[in-house]
DNA sequence: GTAGACCCTGGAGTCACTCCAGGGTCAATG
DNA sequence: CATTGACCCTGGAGTGACTCCAGGGTCTAC
């Protein structure tokens, strides 16, 4: 299995598999004679199992030690390993999903407010030139 | 008003101000005397509406060019400029809150796996020495 | 034999900051 | 008047996780 196959078949792109070599988080494959990447099954678990990790938003650090560990553990070590990781990457998708619907919420607030609006053509020098800016300006501040 | 006292009333950093004006997002401010940069009540206004709309999570070409308009443009043009810009901006966010929450499922599915596996001691060498890593493999895809 | 799809490397570009070195300025204190 | 410490300036480098590029080699099908 050439690199583009297991792209396609770990959902990790092309770049990145090579990325990701280059920066360690994946084991070097073994080459072929015209110095292509050969991927065996098992390297293909290993590149799936780190797009799953990155889906769940973990660091490259983080896959890269849990990758080692899943290599020579025992299971209860990687299970170790895992939960930690998970308690953490939770808590920061709550708060990341908490903000986001901060955002949201004032996105709305302000797309009913130009709704209502209509639109007068008085033209001014200089910022605020109607109550457009004044709106955003006071929307809440939201955790981005 | 110098840079620090023009940071705390709009909510940027002092780095992130003198970096949107090197990236032309923010107008330059006149200097005093000795070189430092003076904020106006309108620069102050301007530099929170900046902030506002980062909040609302637009890339930075797009506040410049609002904050351009903003300028010097009629109440209904900048009305236009905001809500095509607010309604992409609502689509981003929904998808990636719907990404959040599918990862956000994951996680929790892995985690409540983890909790009812015993930790067995068995020491594989190669990969996948136990369910965890299954466990992981088969989540589900999610948008991260 | 040649077109087009694939592979390789090392390096640069992206986004939105954040931090740093190496310097100047200012207000208050001793 | 000297010094301390907080502030200000600039240009440049570092961050994370890619993504793209140039400039080359290889493989497959027609």
């Amino acid at each position: 299995m050439n690199i583009s196959e297991a792209a396609r078949s770990s959902g990790l792109s092309v770049d990145t598999i090579r990325f990701y070599e280059r920066r360690e988080v994946l084991p070097r494959p073994p080459r072929s004679a015209n110095g292509y990447r050969s991927y065996s099954g098992e390297h293909i678990a290993t590149l799936s199992l780190a797009a799953r990790l990155r889906e769940l938003a973990l660091p490259l650090d983080e896959i890269a030690s849990i990758l080692r560990v899943a290599h020579d553990a025992t299971c209860g070590e990687l299970r170790d390993a895992l939960s930690g990781t998970v308690e953490g990457a939770l808590g920061r998708i709550d708060d990341r999903i908490a903000g986001l619907r901060q955002t949201r919420a004032s996105l709305s607030t302000l797309r009913r407010g130009l709704d209502r609006m209509t639109p007068d053509s008085e033209r001014v020098a200089g910022l605020a030139p109607c109550e457009c800016v004044e709106m955003v300006g006071k929307l809440p501040r939201a955790g981005g």
